[in-house]
DNA sequence: TGTGGCAATCAC
DNA sequence: TGATTGCCACAA
């Protein structure tokens, strides 16, 4: 019997896929697309992905197979085409999409060995006793509250309570009291019965929102939702109210989540409504606990799958709802590799499947408010909040009228002082970690630069040093001027660190706390710290964009936002809208129905339009008027982008790889550049850009191909590393 | 992307 | 002289 031949996916950045024979010793009869299969590949033996077979090669040189990854988790013909979409989609190669999809463990030469997954569960033969109950409940309220919750789940695994906020000392303990047990958690199919639904935890909607409920339970083919509901408007229960309907026909729901916003809040509500098994996929889990979400999705046991971005890409046995919350955050788009949108693909995989999408959001992207406004979308607005209260308002302080004390007006001091002394929280937003922007010398103004990226060093003051935030290069700061001498340095441009400094100069008795990437480093520190300030420990919060993602502060009634001005006049053309949903999402976290909040944004261009059609109209009648901006500027969503990058060690040679894809240049799509990248110098990479934009994707997807076909062919290619980046988002890279 | 081959450069 | 480094081509 012959051999027969399968094209494979092979984990490399080229686009291609690669040709090898099947001997009939390896039961050939069986194969199937999606498989997994151990090649030889140059000096080296990969795992790839199978995803043709075919009789007869007219290639010269195949190797054969070593050998078939004979388990049940091969990506099924659904998940398969997807990402051929995707790599289409993104002119990415294939090989590379397919490991990103699949989880690390399976991606190994040796396979691992999967442990059933463990879940806990309250003990019915000894059952603590009310007054055993009581006392736990005052001598460890975490421990009780801990039992309070695996009771009412039926089955709660360990990823689980970890991201609820409860410790494996906490778990042990109840473990060893034998009011909780642990047992293999069933892999058995989902099914929908009445305890898993916790109906008494069901809350009443009001009108706009069981309208909007009734409508998208009436979708159960592919149609997509946006959902634009001011924050405190509901959505979560909206979401909850679909789902339990999808849950219902045994159908299985994905609900993707920001970065940081997997909050302990989102899961604990899911847990609460419904006695379901819940998995989750995001950063904080490691390998193996990935790879029990992907397989529980997989063989249909886990009902619901709750996870950041890369979630969108697990298999599902019967998936019947893609809910994408917070839909216009950033975190949906990958920035590195594969640049894949979160949301896009989740899209996708809707139309596919014939399945619903909700996207839901208090400040949409532009992207989507357009597709609701043209139809492509069904548009549901929310705009009552619960309990009637009122989004905090936002104030201009226009610091170019007045004096400015290291990035403070008198305007700001004076509420800041009046918040404090009524025992309420200040929250203060500045984009910039560090202590100042850089180190320069006032006498021939030098500016200490990083020297693999051009760019100046961020002065970090607590522990002396300059730290290049585009590459993490790090020096002690100088005593001394490297072109002087002088001893006089002094940094510009404000930091949380010097914000932090003057705060607790300006406000000697008020305790100040910062909250940024490089105050959060240790691992918990992060909640340990929300906790503190929801404990009333602090008076003043002072963090980059961190906070504003997630958490609520129901004591902040006074937010500030410092440096805002740079997003106005910015080169990235979607930093005004990125700004707006900064602003409209800090204002929803300022205050509470009986404790009104207010947000000031100094700025010294409160007169700038878009500024003043948020204050006064709202994010939706801004968003409007930016679309009416981009469609004057014929940029996104009016138009589509691709950028293409490029690197090397030396500035030309990108440059000329660029300059020479110019040629290929159609009449119906415009080229800008090759011009160099906004960091220019990163890492020691000299770093290039070549924006093309188009009014249809169907030219610039054939003019990506045609490039893609003639590069191999060019000589300057061979000296550069290049990459293309579909609807880029972060043009700053 | 990972690897091996090859030549230029380095340390002694 | 061997060791180290950088550059380049290649992968079925």
């Amino acid at each position: 019997m012959a051999d027969i031949f399968v094209e494979v996916a092979i984990p490399v950045p080229l686009r291609q896929l690669f040709t090898y024979a099947v001997p009939d010793t390896l039961h050939t009869n069986d194969i199937v697309l999606g498989e997994r299969v151990v090649v030889p590949f140059g000096p080296r033996k990969v795992v790839g992905v199978i995803t043709k077979t075919s009789n007869d090669c007219d290639l010269e040189k195949i190797k054969p197979i070593l050998s078939r990854v004979t388990d049940k988790y091969h990506f099924d013909a659904n998940l398969l085409k997807l990402l051929h979409t995707a790599a289409n989609y993104y002119h990415h190669p294939i090989g590379d999409v397919m490991q990103q999809a699949l989880p690390v463990p399976l991606r190994n030469i040796n396979q691992p060995t999967i442990e059933p997954e463990k879940e806990y569960l309250a003990s019915s033969e000894i059952p603590p006793t009310e007054s055993e109950r009581s006392k736990l409940a005052k001598k460890a309220p975490k421990q009780s509250e801990l039992y309070d919750v695996v009771e009412q789940s039926h089955g709660i695994t360990w990823p689980e309570l970890r991201t609820l906020g409860y410790s494996k000392a906490q778990l042990n303990s109840l473990l060893k009291k034998q009011w909780l047990i642990e047992q293999a958690r069933p892999d058995k199919v989902f099914t929908w019965h009445e305890a898993s639904l916790n109906e008494s935890n069901k809350l009443s909607l009001n009108a706009e929102q069981a309208v909007v409920v009734s409508a998208i339970n009436q979708t159960t083919e592919f149609a997509c939702h946006l959902l634009e509901g001011v924050t405190g408007s509901g959505k979560t229960e909206v979401y909850l109210q679909t789902i339990e309907q999808v849950l219902s026909n045994n159908k299985q729901v994905l609900i993707l989540v920001p970065e940081i916003g997997l909050t302990p809040q989102t899961l604990s509500r899911f847990e609460k409504r419904f006695s379901v098994p819940i998995y989750l996929h995001h950063s904080a889990l490691n390998n193996s606990e990935k790879l029990a979400t992907w397989l529980a999705a997989q063989n249909g046991s886990a009902a619901i799958i709750i996870g950041t971005r890369s979630a969108i890409f697990t298999p599902l046995k019967k998936l019947g709802l893609i809910v994408i919350d917070e839909e216009h955050d950033s975190s949906l788009k990958q920035q590195d590799s594969f640049r894949y949108h979160g949301r896009d693909i989740a899209i996708l995989r809707a139309k596919q499947l014939n399945i619903p999408v909700i996207l839901g959001t208090a400040t949409p992207s532009l992207e989507s408010l357009q597709n609701a406004l043209n139809g492509k979308y069904h548009h549901h607005q929310l705009t009552k909040r619960a309990g009637n209260s009122t989004l905090a308002p936002i104030t201009l302080i226009d610091i170019a009228q007045q004096q400015v004390d290291q990035g403070f007006s008198g305007t700001l001091t004076h509420e800041i002082k009046q918040t404090i002394k009524r025992g309420e929280q200040v929250l203060i937003f500045i984009n910039r970690r560090g202590f100042a922007q850089a180190l320069t010398c006032k006498e021939c103004h030098w500016i200490a630069m990083c020297e693999r990226c051009h760019k100046p060093f961020t002065l970090h003051k607590n522990d002396q040093q300059l730290v290049c935030h585009h590459c993490g290069n790090q020096h002690s700061t100088p005593h001394q001027c490297h072109d002087c001498g002088s001893v006089r340095l002094e940094g510009i441009g404000l930091g949380t660190e010097q914000v932090e400094e003057k705060l607790a100069e300006l406000f000697e008795d008020a305790n100040i706390i910062r909250i940024d990437r490089d105050s959060t480093r240790k691992k918990g520190e992060l909640t340990r710290m929300l906790e503190a300030i929801n404990n009333n420990e602090y008076n003043v919060l002072v963090g980059t964009q961190m906070l504003a993602k997630g958490h609520h502060f129901p004591n902040v009634t006074l937010v500030a936002v410092l440096g805002a001005d740079g997003a106005l006049f910015s080169h990235d053309f979607r930093a005004p809208e990125h700004l707006a949903q900064l602003l409209v999402q800090v204002s929803g976290r300022a205050g509470r129905a009986s404790k009104p909040g207010k947000v000031l944004v100094q700025t010294n261009f409160p007169q700038h339009a878009l500024l003043q059609d948020l204050v006064n109209n709202g994010y939706h009648h801004f968003a409007k008027f930016a679309l009416v901006e981009r469609q004057q500027a014929l940029l996104p969503p009016f138009t589509f982008q691709a950028l293409i990058r490029a690197e090397a060690n030396y500035p030309s040679y990108p440059q000329k790889f660029l300059a020479d894809l110019t040629q290929f240049a159609t009449s119906d799509c415009m080229m800008a550049g090759p011009m160099p990248a906004p960091m220019e110098k990163r890492a020691g990479k000299y770093r290039f850009h070549l924006m093309i934009q188009s009014k249809g994707r169907t030219a610039l997807h054939q003019l990506l191909q045609l490039m893609i076909v003639n590069i191999p062919s060019l000589e300057s290619s061979k000296k550069v590393r290049w990459s293309i980046d579909i609807d880029p988002q972060d043009l700053t890279w």
